[in-house]
DNA sequence: ATAGTAACTATGATAATCATAGTGACAAGA
DNA sequence: TCTTGTCACTATGATTATCATAGTTACTAT
């Protein structure tokens, strides 16, 4: 495509956000390194993505400050990437996007095999349900408040993707 | 590009969102739609992209439920489009991104003008700052519980795109 | 009759993405 | 040693999305 205005230095938060998370293969990536799979071909195989792809997305993170390569043995080199605090702290985002998907699934009066994922409030064990504040406790949640236990269908996906 | 695997019926939501919201261009109208902007010309000129990608885009989340064209007028023919429940459901996801952009904005220390718009929440009167659930009386925030105040600077960017 | 506005569509150039294949560095097994 | 395998990529060519610019349709206003 054509060079495009580019929205970075926009006062607009959301024009700065669009930068980057207006693009499909960094949301995908994101998603895979918040479920925890952190090297390359994990990523590429989960995701769907191609490799080079992955890379110049990866690059761009990385020049972002959402993740950061770690090196996890010498020889061979062996990398990973993981997510910094600022890519952390784009849980919110991704966890909106997850509950809005959960909600609108089956709008149309189909009946679903019910969510992907359920999560648990680790605070106090109640099921979140698509809520932003645990509907349990009334707290907010935040990146590591829950723990996700994938429906046996998504099992079944990730297994048959490679991921 | 050549025709990219299709996420729309995955089991994850994540996946499936990203389908719609992994794009730079839906990110943009969707903001202008929630700041108000429903007139196909308007949002051309303050998002900046071109009419024929506007028009594509509005017809797809048109397909996808989450906007709806309304004729204001029958002679000459003229539209809007506006958010449906489905779309304005989106406003979490929208939010997030403006939070995390606005916390990041200034992070190497540099001294930024303070946010491109502070959130009132109708019910207390208290500034949001940053969060998803207000400092001051603990709700959870939703679209239509905020009053933005854009700063003169994010006024004034708005004014000279003609938006 | 001319100019203006809103909501688009058409055209051609350019750039991003994909599928497929290949590379470099090493480890493990026959 | 030779082959096979793994990981993290890079290279190549085909295809398609996006952009800039211009044009269209259907009216209203002067």
């Amino acid at each position: 495509m054509p060079r495009r205005a580019d929205l970075s230095d926009t006062f607009c938060p959301v024009g700065r956000s669009a930068e980057l998370l207006g693009d499909r293969a960094v949301l995908l990536i994101l998603r895979d390194l918040f479920f925890g799979r952190r090297r390359f071909e994990a990523i590429v195989a989960n995701t769907g993505l191609g490799p080079q792809l992955v890379s110049a997305r990866l690059k761009l993170m990385e020049k972002e400050g959402v993740v950061e390569r770690h090196a996890y043995q010498a020889r061979p080199p062996r990398h990973e990437y993981r997510l910094t605090a600022k890519g952390k702290d784009l849980f919110d985002v991704l966890y909106a996007m997850r509950n809005w998907a959960e909600r609108w699934a089956y709008a149309e009066g189909e009946t679903g095999t019910g969510p992907a994922m359920r999560y648990i409030h680790r605070a106090c064990g109640t099921d979140v349900g698509t809520s932003t504040v645990c509907p349990g406790c009334g707290q907010p949640l935040r990146y590591g408040d829950l723990k996700g236990e994938p429906s046996a269908a998504l099992r079944a996906e990730q297994a048959a993707r490679g991921g």
